[in-house]
RNA sequence: GUCCCGUUCGUCUAGGGGUCUAGGACACCGCCCUUUCACGGCGGCAACACGGGUUCAAAUCCCGUACGGGACGCCA
């Protein structure tokens, strides 16, 4: 049987760091198994679902390189759930209930402060003819609940191992609104089924839903999926991720903080698994090293700074030609594939490489004292002569040491000083080329 | 409040009773290479949450406590 997952993001916001993380890893989980990626965009929640967001889900989707071979939206599929919810009405498990949702609320309340697990009591399976009609009288209309059975429910998962619920200790779930629209539960077990998806792979706040949703597998189709349930990631200090980090978007990382995806992905790939966390330049590697049982139950803590270091990383192994129409883009139209090599071992971010654009274009400050400055005044007039290119450099550093005694870090720190002001930066025969014979003269002379 | 899951170096983790003076990776520190940065090489620092059991023997099994995460919606 091969393998079919899906990704199911609500577009009522943008796709955040935790949302990505489970994308990355279903993806991989389906590459790994040469299985089939579906983008399975859940909007019954007309209320709260916009078009802006199913777009941005998709960018984010693209943008992280996580291609799908197949995508559905929820608000498509109405008729079928009605014709599951008709079924399963006629077999007898799913009940109206008539309480408001204020009603509901104090009965939580009551039982909350009783000690008491604030399940539903199903007053609405006990509700005799009159007092439905009462309750139609009074205009109330029902919501339906998906009736579980009081049995063990058990599964293996791919993450947390054997998971087991009491049928009894479980609310039944709420599946059809007052308005007769479907809910989540019913909507994704239907769609689970129709789609033929073999492994459900979500968040482990999913986890007691993954209980009542083993019931409507068998209820519906009589076939359970697998299921795997990734612990939800801290933030660095171990707790909750906090507003900052839980509401960073993937457009946020990628617009505002400047960062490569693939930094991302090797962060969300590999973090809480007892694979090395290393950056990587693309897929490939990922996907081949994927295995579900290489993650921990444990939430692992994610740390913007581990973000910055992959970032890096990854840039400094980047080729020019995956970098060039983005350079191009930041107007920094001059840099060539040369340039690119010297510095991008430089760099942390690629918004970096204005500042040695900088350097290159506008005038410099040096910090040198008077004798490094006659120095630097004296190696400008034993610049060669003849055409300026890459081979420069070491022809003026030979005649350099011939003409004085200077070497090592008292020969090239002057000389690196007088032509960017800085103590360190890309190599000096890379940088030459790029600032020409006429700003180098200068920039010696002071 | 009830239920579920977890707790090993700073971080991600390996570990399923003796092979653990607890292994790896990243970070950090030092040395080497190097004009700087980066890369690479070598070395170092550094952890079993706590308390009780069980056992000849516990990081490993059991119970409790503490702490963290999750769930308990006519949200997904």
């Amino acid at each position: 049987m091969s393998v079919k997952v899906r990704f199911a993001p609500s577009p009522t916001g943008f796709l955040h760091i935790g949302n990505a993380r489970t994308a990355i890893v279903t993806w991989l989980f389906a590459r790994k198994m040469d299985g089939h990626f579906l983008l399975r965009i859940d909007d019954t929640d007309r209320e709260r679902s916009k078009e802006k967001y199913e777009m941005a889900i998709e960018d984010g989707l693209r943008w992280l390189g996580l291609n799908w071979d197949e995508k559905a939206n929820q608000k498509d599929r109405m008729a079928r759930y009605d014709e599951i919810i008709e079924k399963l009405k006629s077999d007898g498990r799913l009940y109206a209930c008539y309480e408001t949702p204020e009603e509901l609320g104090l009965k939580r309340k009551t039982q909350l402060s009783r000690g008491l697990p604030p399940t539903y009591d199903r007053a609405g399976l006990e509700l005799s003819e009159d007092q439905i009609k009462k309750y139609e009288a009074e205009g109330r209309k029902p919501h339906w609940r998906f009736k579980l059975n009081h049995e063990p429910i058990e599964w293996n998962d791919h993450i947390r191992g054997d998971v087991r619920y009491e049928g009894k200790d479980l609310t039944d779930p709420v599946v059809l609104r007052e308005d007769g629209s479907p809910l989540y539960h019913l909507c994704s077990v239907i769609d689970d089924v129709d789609f033929e998806i073999t492994h459900v792979v979500r968040g482990e706040d999913h986890v007691s839903n993954t209980a009542t949703h083993v019931q409507m597998f068998e209820a519906i189709s009589g076939k359970v999926p697998e299921f795997a349930h990734l612990s939800l990631i801290a933030d660095a200090e171990g707790g909750k991720l906090s507003k900052r980090l839980g509401s960073l978007s993937v457009k946020d990382i990628q617009e505002s903080e400047g960062l490569e995806p693939m930094a991302i992905v090797s962060l969300m790939a590999r973090l809480g698994t007892s694979d090395p966390i290393e950056a990587f330049g693309d897929l490939k590697p990922l996907i081949d090293s994927f295995d579900f049982s290489k993650f921990s139950r444990n939430p692992p803590k994610f740390d913007t700074d581990e973000l910055i270091r992959l970032n890096s990383k990854i840039l400094h192994e980047t080729d020019f030609s995956d970098v060039e129409t983005r350079l191009h883009d930041m107007g920094l139209k001059d840099i060539d594939a040369d340039f690119w090599k010297g510095v991008r071992s430089n760099l942390e971010k690629l918004e970096d490489i204005q500042q040695w654009w900088d350097i290159i274009h506008n005038p410099v400050a040096a910090n040198m004292n008077e004798e490094d400055k006659s120095f630097t005044a004296n190696a400008a007039n034993l610049l060669p002569e003849g055409p300026w290119n890459e081979n420069t450099w070491n022809e003026w550093i030979g005649k350099i040491k011939e003409a004085t005694d200077r070497k090592g870090k008292t020969l090239f720190m002057p000389l690196r000083q007088a032509l960017t002001g800085m103590d360190h930066g890309p190599e000096l025969p890379v940088l030459l080329p790029l600032l020409g014979p006429e700003k180098t003269k200068q920039r010696l002379q002071g």
